[in-house]
DNA sequence: GTACGTGCAAACGTTTTGCAGCGGG
DNA sequence: CCCGCTGCAAAACGTTTGCACGTAC
C-alpha cells in the first residue's frame, strides 16, 4: 500500500466520493468533505462549516463554503433541512427522516427512527406528487 | 345605529379584535386585519400582503408591513409557517394544522384535518418540551 | 399631552454573483 | 492546455432598525 498523503487516510475515500459525484477532488472539496462525512451524521449551518474549515491549515473563503454546500447538495451529497428563517442547514443523513429544533439554541437533532411513525398521510392533491415528506418538533426548554 | 365609517363594515369587528389582543386601531392595522380576516384562512408573505395593501386607497410602508406581521404574530393573530428559506409565511388560521408547500410556485395549501393523522411521536428529550409538531408534505409537479 | 405607530432610508445578516487568477484532469 | 474552481469584493435579498413626524387614546 502507498504511503498516503499529508491530507489524512480518509483522502482515497473522499476522492472517490467527490468523482462518484461528478465533482473535482479540490483541496478544499476535500477538506470539507472530511470535515462533513469524515465522523457519522451531521447537521450544519454555512456558518458553522466555516468556522471549522478555517482553523484548519488550508484557507477557506465564506463563498466557497456556499458554493460547496449547494454543490454537495445538488449532486446528492447532503440533504438540506429547512428549519430556521435565518439560516440553511444541511444534513449529511441522506435517509428520509425527521427533527427536533432547539429553538434556544438553534440546534437539530435526529429524531430515532422506531420513536416515530406516521399515521394516515393524504395524497397529493391533482396535478402533483409528493416529493418529501417533514416532521419538525419543535422544543423549548422545560 | 350610527353611520359607518368610510372604511367599511367589518371596521367595528377589527376594531374589536385589535383592542382584544391589545393593539391600537390605526387606519393601517385595520386595513391590514381587514385583508388578513376579511375572507377565511389565508397565507401570505410580507410581498403579498404588501402588493394587496398598496392596492388600497390608504398607503404603507413595507416596514409597517413587516412590523404588524410580526405584532399580530406576536398577539397570537397569526401563526408562523417556516416553509421557505427566503421568506416568511404567516397563516391566519390558528389550529395546529399542517401544510402541502407547493415548490414550483411558493404556494401553501392546507391539509384537511380529516386527510392526515399523526402515528407515534417521540417524547420530548430530557430538559425540553414540545412546543409545536409540523408536517411539511413538498409538492412537485406530477 | 404623551406614548406608541408610521414612513423613510439606512443598516443588517445571509446568501449569491462577477471576475481575475489558480490548478485539476 | 483548458475548463472548472477559488477567493475576494460587491451586490442582492428579505428583514429590521433609528429617527422625525403623526396620531390614538
Amino acid at each position: 500500500m502507498a504511503i498516503q498523503p499529508p491530507t489524512g487516510q480518509q483522502s482515497s475515500v473522499m476522492r472517490e466520493k467527490l468523482q462518484q459525484a461528478g465533482l473535482r477532488t479540490t483541496k478544499q472539496r476535500l477538506m470539507l468533505a472530511h470535515l462533513l462525512f469524515g465522523s457519522g451524521n451531521r447537521h450544519v449551518t454555512a456558518e458553522i462549516l466555516y468556522a471549522e474549515a478555517s482553523k484548519t491549515g488550508l484557507g477557506v473563503s465564506l463563498a466557497t463554503i456556499y458554493n460547496t454546500l449547494n454543490q454537495f447538495h445538488e449532486a446528492g451529497l447532503l440533504r438540506e433541512v429547512i428549519i430556521d428563517q435565518n439560516r440553511s442547514y444541511f444534513d449529511t443523513n441522506l435517509h428520509e427522516h425527521h427533527h427536533f429544533f432547539v429553538e434556544s439554541d438553534a440546534r437539530l437533532i435526529d429524531i430515532n427512527e422506531d420513536e416515530i411513525s406516521l399515521g394516515q398521510m393524504p395524497d397529493a392533491p391533482d396535478g402533483f406528487q409528493t416529493d418529501s415528506i417533514q416532521v419538525v418538533i419543535r422544543l423549548k426548554d422545560a
